[in-house]
DNA sequence: ACAAATATGATAGTAATACTATTACTTTTG
DNA sequence: CAAAAGTAATAGTATTACTATCATATTTGT
């Protein structure tokens, strides 16, 4: 077998899959067609039956992988967001300017991917439209404590606490980064997606990334003064 | 049939479902008993046909209400959003000062219902637990453009443009009321989650109306200044 | 008061989903 | 080169998400 792993790999928690998708050219192969079949046809319509179609490979073939769909999902979710903290390090490594440091980290998460499109043979600009449109479906429902047990949501939170701690620097006092992080975060999706589908429910504008300038702007309008 | 119609109806696009469930005691019964069900398992593991067993119905007899499970959370939605409309109107009216009126709109957006935990024989407390963890699945999957179509959103939106118009009364030049108004209704919906489940992923203060008080402080921040 | 329309109950049936199990074949590796 | 591990092929099950049919009960208009 050749190597499979490049010079970074995304850690994720062994309790997600029953056997790691990165060890086989057949779990690449589910990685990559199910983010393609995903993105394509929604996630509720999303089948492990459909997907063994698309890689000729029987259904049975993907359990002996992933457990269920579910986990399917927070398996990219964890992936995406441990990605992101990739990044995250990438872009803010050597930036003195603690401000800076936050406005790229808004701006990761705020806007689309655009250059770098794809990382260790995953179309990045399909998962993230999965992640904008699905991946609160990975927390909303009953399963979510134990999901939260074995490290599910671990590159999420850690992502999150690494732009708190540069919100503590710029103000110490300030009580609420956490909050106010994931506030941006969901929002941003959100927003995306009405942008699409419910232009009511938000203010799209022509200008490039007048999202990352409005959620810019919210949080240190929110963070500085008093 | 005695009259089950009271003063204030919370007017739903009838194409939500097949029949009205407000004209019969079964519909009343679909729609209580549902609403308790829901919030007991969970949107994913309801189905018509447990239902069917909680009110000593047939499974079939639920379909002539409503097509599948999907249209009947869009139906609570909407009568959630009609009845939350109504409370906007409510704690509005007569008061003179846009400020005040905005903070009332905010603390009705943010905070758990308290008082008046019955209305029309909804169980108020639980419809907003519902609305809280499953309602963004009203409109992430594939199936939003037509429901949009149908009017499934309509209550959301007009609750979203009664408030923005009062962000335009204290700032007529800001850019972005709806944006920020989904993002202060979605998020407060996400903390109160993450409350519960995911804790590191806000900040909980023990002191009372602490979320209102914080995206109070965002939003008056966010449209003041500049 | 009574026929017609309407609502509900009882029951059955279907295609698809979300899996589990078994056995046979094919690679990889020590 | 044999043992171990991985994959394919196939079949089977319980549940879900409906649809259909027919009998019975209730409401309604005249």
């Amino acid at each position: 077998m050749k190597n499979l792993i490049a010079s970074v790999k995304i850690a994720i928690t062994s309790q997600l899959y029953l056997k790691d998708p990165e060890s086989s050219e057949l779990g690449l192969k589910i990685v990559h067609k199910g983010i393609d079949l995903i993105n394509s046809i929604g996630f509720e319509e999303f089948t492990f039956r459909k997907l063994g179609l698309e890689i000729k490979s029987p259904e049975a073939s993907i359990y002996r992988y992933f457990e269920n769909k579910h986990n399917f999902l927070l398996y990219l979710n964890a992936w995406y967001w441990g990605w992101m903290e990739y990044r995250l390090l990438i872009a803010t490594s050597n930036v003195v300017s603690a401000e800076k440091r936050l406005e790229k980290a808004v701006f990761l998460m705020t806007e689309g991917v655009q250059n770098d499109p794809n990382f260790h043979g995953i179309d990045l600009v399909k998962l993230q439209e999965i992640v904008v449109a699905e991946a609160s479906k990975t927390f909303l429902n009953r399963r979510v404590d134990k999901a939260n047990k074995v490290g599910a949501y671990q590159s999420y939170k850690d992502f999150v606490g690494n732009v708190a701690s540069i919100i503590k620097e710029i103000n110490p006092t300030y009580r609420y980064p956490s909050m106010l992080i994931t506030t941006v975060v969901e929002g941003a999706h959100q927003q995306r997606f009405f942008a699409e589908h419910l232009p009511r429910l938000t203010n799209k504008q022509p200008k490039p990334h007048y999202l990352s300038k409005f959620y810019m702007d919210l949080v240190l309008k929110t963070i500085k003064s008093n």
